[in-house]
DNA sequence: AAGAGAAGTTTGCAGTGCTTACATTTGCGC
DNA sequence: GCGCAAATGTAAGCACTGCAAACTTCTCTT
């Protein structure tokens, strides 16, 4: 966002841009913020960054590979603010470190709930080709695997099927985080102001039913 | 929407097609399977039935309507098909009836994936409009309340908190579900053919966590 | 038999993603 | 500095979409 050799740094700048190409994908991210994936049109991102509708062409094929850029822009402030709370959190019992795991997915998914969506729903953009995204992705897996695997180690859990356990800690949470997305809460009587609180109470139960009975 | 007093009931119908809607409905809800609900547009439909691409306008007024009559169906048939489970797996145990309730919503989930993700995403339709439908849906949650319950009052479980409990168990299920179709299994090393298998193992889990310790 | 209403059609408008041809600007080798 | 190629912008246009309006055809009621 700097202008090292731009000959008008503010206003006037006629023609080039300077650095359209982050300009597009932060109102691509803040249109995405306001209506959802859906609600993203290159046109209306062009509209925005004050250019022409061809012009984000220049710098994205399509707008899938658009909304793939917003996918990794929004994944890198996910992967940031996950091991913010992971280190702040820090504590070596793994059922702990489990818990903790979970609550920085769900708080997240719950705070920024259309950028989760658009991360959450592989369609919107391109996975395979998002190498930052997907290792960025996959460590947040690991992490999870470390946790899980640890537990089992110290004899702390009913099962000691690891890919189970991570399948079954994902599952919870990841269905919890789309239940708010898609606007299933209120029909299970849950209320905007409380949803983020019973999923981490949802998430509690499931640590207590997966340690190992007394 | 029979055919009592129409003189053509077979081939020839020219102009008025004797039963549009219906035809429009079943055209849709086979786009939706081949692509997902994305690929469904009312040009596309009003082609498949072998009319004008504003004849489908004369019986929904939107694609949004169009797209409700196709949730409705597949809602009917998620309904049906839910209770046909059920009564199969007859049983009074309130655990037992637990884990018949969550395999059989998995088990249709996995096997409409496309139709599962239309249900789920209340903005793909006019949930609250769905009259039918959100009786149908209500119904199916309300026979897994029905089942917490009585569980609690057996002392069967853990908490005695039913909305939590709940709303872990649809959490769970719905992730797993949402995980198939938004496409995570694979990264999860789940295979293709074991997913849903896998599914039930982790609903198992679930559940054998949730029983009150001896 | 007449006429009204239902259910089709054609035409057209505004929006979309994306392409092509053209214009401007900038960086780089001389 | 100069000049040219590449980068980056624009304008115009195509095929598609959802949807509205005006028109036509059929069917049902009386």
């Amino acid at each position: 966002m700097r202008t090292p050799t731009k000959r008008k740094p503010v206003r006037p700048r006629a023609y080039h841009h300077g650095d359209l190409r982050q300009t597009l994908v932060t109102a691509g991210l803040a249109l995405v913020e306001e209506g959802g994936a859906e609600a993203l049109s290159v046109r209306e991102v062009a509209r925005r960054a004050g250019v022409s509708s061809a012009a984000p062409f220049r710098h994205f094929p399509s707008r899938i590979a658009l909304m793939t850029a917003i996918a990794e822009e929004a994944m890198r402030r996910f992967h940031a603010e996950f091991h913010r709370a992971l280190d702040a959190a820090a504590t070596s019992d793994p059922m702990e470190r489990f818990r903790a795991i979970g609550i920085a997915y769900l708080r997240w998914a719950f705070r920024n709930p259309t950028h989760f969506q658009v991360l959450s729903d592989r369609t919107l953009f391109d996975f395979e080709g998002a190498t930052e995204l997907r290792r960025q992705d996959e460590e947040i897996r690991a992490a999870m695997e470390v946790a899980v695997t640890a537990a089992v180690r110290a004899g702390r859990l009913r099962s000691d099927d690891v890919r189970l356990l991570q399948l079954t800690g994902r599952g919870l949470v990841y269905g919890l985080a789309r239940m708010q997305i898609d606007g299933h809460m209120p029909r299970w009587g849950v209320a905007e102001d409380e949803a983020e609180a019973m999923a981490v109470a949802a998430l509690d139960l499931l640590a207590a039913g997966l340690a190992k009975p007394a």
